[in-house]
DNA sequence: CTCATATACCGTATAAATACGCTTTTATGA
DNA sequence: TCATAAAAGCGTATTTATACGGTATATGAG
């Protein structure tokens, strides 16, 4: 017999959203919601001693400190406190970035209610939560690093590919995102060509759309 | 004293909001959910004469069919209900697109659950509910066509227009996306420098930008 | 250590996107 | 109806984006 309560902080910027869910939570005998805030930093700045979370859930596109960030943050200050993370759509190699960023689960908004009280009490007692279509992805990647004996590195997404991402959504040339990245605009070529074949996709344009897709900038 | 419960119906991709909603909506005494749909066609096939809905509540946003489609559907073959749409961003011309498609009220995610409740019974008994934010940028609108002494049709989006946003969202070429429309290459630039100033971008990237922020592509 | 293979680097070529300016319509108001 | 101004049409110039290919550099297996 469990009987301690699942201390639960959410952080979505749709209030409906993050209303329904809380009524959905605190309606279970399991898990009570402490916090709610509609971004990272507001959530960050809720925690104290009274209502630390165990559990908390972020959505991934957020204004002002997205889930990303806001993962980054709680893993370095609060380790201990699990992150379930909230996506629009599904991800691959976006999905090893927030691995990295010490998120213990995902899933996509149109799962049903019940997995959500599921993945809740998952993550807090197992330590993770993954759905099937997130192990498979996993594996997926895995296989393919096998495969081609490559380190997942290489196939993931680096920091200064992703911030070269975010610019790419902007109206700046090339040569401006290269000069703000302080690199020569002929590596910023080379690595949007090898963005083009990793990413598949075949222009500018196609870069900004996955960006976009992969919860890499909130829009 | 209302004695006739308002029949709701709702299109939403994302099953934990709709069922949150639809929870929220059939807790109170005014009205109750009496379809439940993913998607705009989905919702269309369950419409059926025991089931017959008052208010149709759409996301924006959906796969298969989104808001704006099934808004248009529903006005032409059944102009007595009344649409009601969920909108994730702010948007001005896109706006007036979703009143030519006959949708009666308008409402951001993040406003409060009270509020979506009496946009309902508003949009049922007024027959429209706008926001005070919808209505001032309604009203800018308007006032920016009064000053420039233009008709609104020339500072909204056409049709064409719409599709070549669409478009340019694609890894197609310009040339490529003139063939797909039957227009003059030359014919695509003047409508693209034209969008450039009319929406105030700067780029292709920006374009495609705007397109999605204001929910004329489904990511 | 060395070879084989792949990946980064960089110059140049081509294509696509954007800007500019002029001409032709089209719309507007006296 | 005419004069005027705004907008559409279209040729051309410029910039930006993408492609290609060769050399250099690294990486890993044997």
């Amino acid at each position: 017999m469990e009987n301690k309560i699942i201390k639960v902080a959410m952080a979505d910027d749709h209030i409906l959203l993050r209303n329904a869910l809380a009524n959905l939570i605190n309606n279970t005998n399991e898990c009570k919601i402490v916090i709610e805030a509609s971004n990272g930093r507001e959530l960050i700045e809720k925690i104290n001693k009274d209502n630390y979370p165990d559990v908390v859930i972020l959505d991934l596109n957020m204004p002002e400190m997205d889930g990303h960030e806001t993962a980054c943050y709680l893993m370095e200050h609060h380790p201990e406190i699990r992150v379930l993370m909230l996506t629009m759509y599904d991800s691959d190699l976006a999905l090893i970035r927030l691995l990295k960023a010490g998120v213990k689960g995902f899933m996509k908004k149109d799962i049903h209610p019940k997995e959500l009280l599921f993945a809740i009490e998952s993550v807090y007692e197992q330590g993770y939560y993954y759905s099937p279509q997130t192990s498979s992805k996993l594996a997926g990647l895995f296989r393919e690093a096998n495969e081609k004996t490559k380190s997942l590195d290489k196939i993931m997404l680096g920091e200064i590919e992703i911030e070269f991402l975010k610019l790419v959504c902007s109206e700046m040339t090339y040569k401006e995102i290269a000069s703000v990245l302080k690199m020569n605009p002929r590596a910023i070529d080379g690595m949007r060509d090898n963005l083009f074949t990793r990413l598949d996709v075949k222009s500018r344009v196609g870069l900004a759309m996955y960006t976009i897709r992969h919860g890499i900038v909130s829009i």
